[in-house]
DNA sequence: CTTTCGCTAAACACGT
DNA sequence: CACGTGTTTAGCGAAA
């Protein structure tokens, strides 16, 4: 009886039990009491324990918190001080894209919805939105103060007489300086957070501690350097233009330049019609009038800061100034460096914020108990496994960080519709389905489930079965098998009796994992043919068998032999199904087409998914979602296409299973 | 509506 | 006895 009921029961109280999941997320729950008190903390509060990182966190969390609090206003229309909302309209959209809609769908939800490269994408959109917002606020709120400020001056001149003037001066002066700190402080936090765009005309702060990247003051000296040293021998000629273009954009830094790219579709809601790329600070691009190195009444061009009158003088100087020489073109690799360590900065701290994100909202704030239950988290373990991962993790940069050198990361673009269904409480099956691609997806996202507390997409046969085959040998423990499961994903290093049940619970359940006695226990291993076998359970020979191994079972059939040979030379492309999809792609696609193919079908009707693909398409597909019957055709005859070759080779599935099992243990 | 599938929970057996 | 490993059963929810 109580069994019944036991499920569900559990699945709530475990997170009281282990009460450290609501904790964790409003970490120093003593803090909070705190509040504003950041400086206290800083300075050595009571906690002076805290360690700098979680106060930077905390410090973090809390610069965004204002952020969006300020942001909601605004979209409400509340608009605060100022009253020239000229532009505020523009900025609105995305911030009802970007920001309402967090606020509407908890985080986890959101975790579900996008795609890993979308959540990166989307957050730093958020970052970037919230930066620029933040500043103009804090731009408009001195402004005001200062103007109040005046007016009571005047005022007391004119009728100079009581204290309370004077009084209300103090007040308005203290004001303004606890603006001024508060600005400060916010600034610097998103200093560190490498995301804000500091220039020297509008930054109002100091910025004397910008972390490890290069900051404004610094890069003008390196300017005049670079300026002064005159011709560098090799100078890149022509080359060395081109690439200026591509970063030309980048002079007025990351921030703002980096979302507009990756963008807002895709979002669950709402695809809210167009937003106009913010502006803000960066003004240029929008007008065609402007110039990305025009600004300000100024040559933007590093070092630079010739004053020019209009556009035309500008260009003019351009031309003339700053002409295709060996200055320019150092001038001009200069400035790829520094993008370039933007761009590495930027990823880092994206990835930290992702880290810190997934760690905070890791609760379901949901009436809904999400299965997310608990976070049994022992610090032992975290800390332990993040250990372990690091080693890995450092080789290669950040996910992030590889792709911002091009437009953008990669983007996923959409939201496949198995994502959309994975919001609630469990991914289950639809994991199946696109566990298919789990290679490359695994392949493409390694790196932010490495980091994100995003529980993936796969079932756990998937995943078992990808560990096995991801060594050499083709065995692991059970033991080793779990270290897989926490090195490669965030999500495992918690609730560790469970997941560690169900891995063993499928190790025995399914056929295709087979125990292997071993001198020093017991391995386990896969058996392809088992596991091709597994998948399309009813379906042998009928017509839908094609279309479930497609959609089903993907992977298994077809690839399976691609699949261990990529799994086995650690899974590098087999490109999902969203290259196919692409189409872009087609070059690689030769390899992993077979799998592909498969899976394709899914993605197009889904439209999503996927990681990785070419950013170029990623407009389009916009609209996703899922439309059932509509999706389902059209799918079909684009996957079609790209499997013409699958098509061949699926006839008849026996063939594909004996083909199969070919290098397997039989 | 039924079946299938995957997940979670839990009981139990065994060996160390 | 505690713990890890395996096996098995049961119930639930989602998807087919």
């Amino acid at each position: 009886m109580m069994v019944e009921s036991a499920s569900e029961t559990i699945r709530s109280t475990p997170s009281s039990q282990n009460g450290v999941g609501s904790l964790a997320n409003q970490p120093d729950g003593g803090g909070g009491g705190g509040g504003g008190g950041r400086e206290g903390a800083a300075s050595g509060e009571p906690n002076g324990e805290m360690s700098p990182v979680e106060l930077l966190h905390f410090q973090q969390q809390q610069a965004l918190q204002v952020a969006r609090q300020f942001l909601l206003q605004q979209a409400t229309g509340l608009s605060s001080p100022g009253g020239n909302d000229a532009k505020q309209p523009a900025v609105q959209v995305p911030v009802s894209v970007a920001m309402m809609s967090p606020q509407m769908i908890t985080p986890q939800q959101m975790q579900q919805i996008l795609s890993p490269p979308q959540l990166q994408a989307l957050l730093q959109q958020q970052q970037a939105i919230m930066l620029q917002q933040l500043q103009e606020y804090y731009k408009k709120q001195q402004e005001q103060l200062h103007l109040q400020l005046l007016t009571q001056q005047q005022a007391g001149k004119q009728q100079p007489k009581e204290q309370p003037l004077g009084n209300k001066q103090l007040a308005f002066q203290q004001q303004l300086l606890q603006m001024q700190q508060l600005q400060q402080q916010h600034l610097l936090n998103l200093q560190r957070q490498g995301l804000v765009s500091l220039q020297p005309g509008q930054g109002t702060v100091p910025l004397q501690t910008l972390p490890q990247a290069v900051c404004p003051s610094d890069l003008q000296q390196l300017w005049k350097e670079v300026t002064a040293t005159q011709p560098v021998e090799d100078s890149i000629k022509q080359e060395g233009l081109d690439l200026t273009t591509n970063t030309s954009n980048s002079t007025s830094f990351s921030a703002a330049k980096v979302s507009p790219p990756i963008s807002h579709h895709s979002l669950p809601n709402g695809q809210s019609a167009m937003h106009t790329p913010r502006r803000d600070s960066s003004s240029h691009e929008d007008n065609p009038g402007s110039h990305p190195l025009y600004g300000h009444g100024e040559c933007k061009w590093p070092g630079c800061e010739t004053l020019c009158e209009d556009l035309g003088q500008f260009v003019k100087h351009l031309n003339t100034e700053h002409a295709l020489d060996d200055r320019s073109t150092a001038q001009c690799r200069v400035q790829m460096q520094v993008v370039q360590q933007l761009e590495i900065q930027l990823a880092k701290e994206s990835e930290r914020l992702q880290a810190m994100m997934a760690h905070l909202h890791m609760r379901p704030s949901e009436p809904k108990p999400f299965s997310q239950p608990l976070n049994l988290v022992s610090s032992a373990t975290l800390s332990k496994s993040t250990s372990d991962t690091f080693p890995d993790g450092l080789p290669h940069p950040p996910t992030s960080a590889t792709a911002p050198i091009t437009p953008l990361r990669q983007g996923p673009s959409v939201i496949s519709s198995s994502t959309l269904h994975n919001v609630g409480p469990i991914r289950r099956r639809n994991s199946e389905k696109f566990c298919t691609p789990i290679s490359s997806e695994l392949a493409q996202n390694h790196e932010f489930y490495k980091n994100a507390d995003v529980r993936p997409p796969f079932t756990y046969a998937s995943l078992i079965r990808q560990a096995i085959l991801e060594t050499p040998d083709r065995q692991l423990t059970l033991n080793e098998i779990y270290n897989w499961f926490t090195r490669m994903f965030a999500y495992f290093r918690r609730n560790t009796a469970t997941w560690k049940n169900a891995v063993r619970h499928n190790l025995s359940l399914h056929k295709c994992f087979v125990r292997v006695e071993n001198v020093k226990g017991a391995v386990w291993t896969v058996d392809e043919h088992e596991y091709q076998k597994r998948r399309p359970p009813k379906m042998t020979g009928s017509p839908t068998l094609v279309k479930n191994m497609i959609s089903g079972l993907g992977y298994g059939a077809l690839n399976a032999s691609y699949q261990a040979a990529l799994a086995e030379s650690n899974f590098p492309l087999l490109n999902s199904p969203t290259m196919i999809n692409t189409s872009s792609a087609s070059g690689m696609l030769h390899v992993g087409h077979d799998d592909v193919s498969s899976t394709v079908e899914q993605v197009n009707s889904n439209g999503s998914n996927s990681p990785r693909l070419s950013p170029q398409q990623y407009s389009h597909p916009v609209h996703v979602k899922e439309e059932p019957a509509e999706a389902e055709d059209d799918s079909r005859p684009v996957s079609l296409m790209a499997t013409t070759n699958q098509n061949v080779t699926i006839p008849d599935d026996r063939d594909l299973e004996e083909e199969l099992p070919v290098e397997d243990l039989s």
